[in-house]
DNA sequence: ATAGACTCCGTACTCGACCCCAGAGTCAAG
DNA sequence: CTTGACTCTGGGGTCGAGTACGGAGTCTAT
């Protein structure tokens, strides 16, 4: 036992401690995503394990999951849940399919128009834009 | 020739062509992408040739540009600037293949953690959740 | 001529996840 | 015991791409 660390901190070492803005923290209990603890004195003591709430919150959001979803996940922490965690991971990973086959749809189209209009002469009209123009009406300038 | 569309639209009518809202529009002149025409009496006027414009908008922004990028895309539209263009659409998709390569990150962690739990027994606790706790050092729970 | 649809203009609100600020009070190190 | 770093509360601002609203004026079909 050493110079014996606190078991509890202020907002800012907490902040810190977590890698997060003691901002953060603020919102996440606006939230519902931590809890408000008791003051000693005037200023609140925030236990040290919120610590690994803030991570878990961190890590689920890396994971794409909003607060909105997180909130529902550390409500059915207790594991009584099963599927409805799974659900909500599931509903996730369906998201995230959608996104990725709508992003590898643009970047195919996108890496198609920029090497086209690599390989387009000079003196011809850029591809990229032509493929937005599209039906050849004709942009209307804007007035200068 | 026909009954004749007129050769200019009221914001309504243009509107309803480019199947966008004429919010959208009073929007798009704000930030420059589409000009303000003359009224014609207390009415604008607005050229049928506009539609194209709204159009390169909404297909741009399909390939994920955003409302300043496409500006730039417009002003660059003379066809002049060819590299110019080239460099907005490559970084364009750098960016998308980071994104690309974060979801599939994602994708493949939430995948994996809904099949093990799936098939992790009922009295154990919930992978998922496990996995964001990570080091054990136990959620605090909300104070109720 | 009048009803009803539309336009113009400006401002304000939305969503999500925060960040920043001011002012007053408080705590801890030297 | 002072100084300076911190906390609390409350409110506002940010970004992007719009949407919504309200009141006054205007156009158009009947």
């Amino acid at each position: 036992m050493t110079a014996s660390s606190p078991a509890s901190l202020t907002i800012g070492r907490l902040a810190r401690a977590a890698g997060v803005g003691v901002e953060t923290i603020r919102y996440y209990q606006q939230r519902g995503l931590l809890p408000v603890p008791a003051s000693e004195g005037s200023f609140r003591k925030y236990p040290v394990a919120l610590t690994a709430r803030i991570h878990f919150i961190k890590r689920a959001q890396e994971l794409g999951f909003s607060l909105d979803e997180i909130t529902e996940l550390l409500r059915l922490e207790d594991g009584a849940h099963r599927s409805l965690i799974r659900r909500i991971a599931t509903d996730r990973l369906v998201q995230i399919e959608k996104k990725v086959a709508d992003l590898k749809r643009m970047q195919k189209t996108l890496k198609h128009l920029v090497i086209e209009c690599e390989h387009t002469r000079r003196d011809l009209p850029c591809p990229i834009i032509a493929s937005l123009v599209q039906e050849g009406s004709g942009l209307t300038p804007l007035a200068s």
